[in-house]
DNA sequence: TCTTATTTTAGACGCTGTCAAGACTTTTCG
DNA sequence: CGAAAAGTCTTGACAGCGTCTAAAATAAGA
């Protein structure tokens, strides 16, 4: 994986101490965290860092798309660093969040769907994960 | 349709003024409204009914199965009155959510995801509704 | 009626997310 | 190099969502 720094400077994003340690910790996590989860991370390496700017450099690499946001758990926006398309399942038990690949599951019908356009989609599936 | 009282009643929930001006609306509302959608219709019906009955009556609908929460839209979590299986997709213009009946679309997969234990799905999709 | 249980209300609270203003840093350029 | 400009960060305020509590209002029961 390229490293943090050339992937903002890429992106004509200027690379910041503060920056660094949002994009470090959120693009590196599989685990979908939560913008809080990823201020707490990134206090640890950047003590300073400031809740806004967690958002701005978040909201910023959504924008450049190096990150994806998900709307499906309640309370609060999930950031995503998978960038392929895929589905999710939701641990009803844990409230953790596991990546389910794009070919694992097959969806029919959709072109059948006269009256809308459906641009993007995915499955979201609930239940437990099992031990082991 | 049976009529609100009774549908309460049939709960052991009582009927008040105030539960039957939220229930009254949200149970015949196709179009997923948010808490706060409820709270002003309900106003118009019962003027005073607070924010917290509003909330506490939701909450016991769902709880007693009349009602579903949907969390497929960021800010606020949505309530639908359709409880039925089905899909949902999203107009990405205008926000409105709309039901896909269930036999629509088939998802084919599930059984083969060894890890995880499936209780429930659904196909969220985000496009353009067709004017017409 | 008196007593008790249920329900509603207002307000406070904590959390999410945005914004504006000023401070601070890094470039640009004379 | 120093001054101005541009870019970035922080703080604090703010608005909305959803929960909770304590007290008032209402209903139910004896
Ligand atoms: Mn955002
Ligand atoms: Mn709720
Ligand atoms: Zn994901
Ligand atoms: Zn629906």
């Amino acid at each position: 994986m390229k490293d943090v720094i050339s992937i903002l400077r890429h992106c004509g994003i200027q690379p910041t101490p503060q920056r660094i340690a949002v994009v470090e910790y959120v693009l590196k996590n599989k685990s979908h965290p939560s913008a809080d989860e990823v201020l707490s991370s990134a206090r640890k390496r950047c003590p300073t860092v400031s809740r806004a700017t967690v958002y701005n450099t978040l909201n910023l690499l959504v924008e450049k798309g190096l990150l994806a946001m998900q709307t499906i758990k309640e309370g609060a926006v999930v950031f995503d660093s998978n960038l392929e398309k895929h589905h999710h399942f939701i641990d009803m038990d844990t409230g953790r969040i596991y990546d389910i690949s794009w070919d694992q599951l097959q969806v029919k019908g959709k072109e059948k769907l006269k009256e809308f356009e459906v641009t993007e989609f995915q499955v979201i599936m609930r239940g437990r994960k099992k031990k082991g």
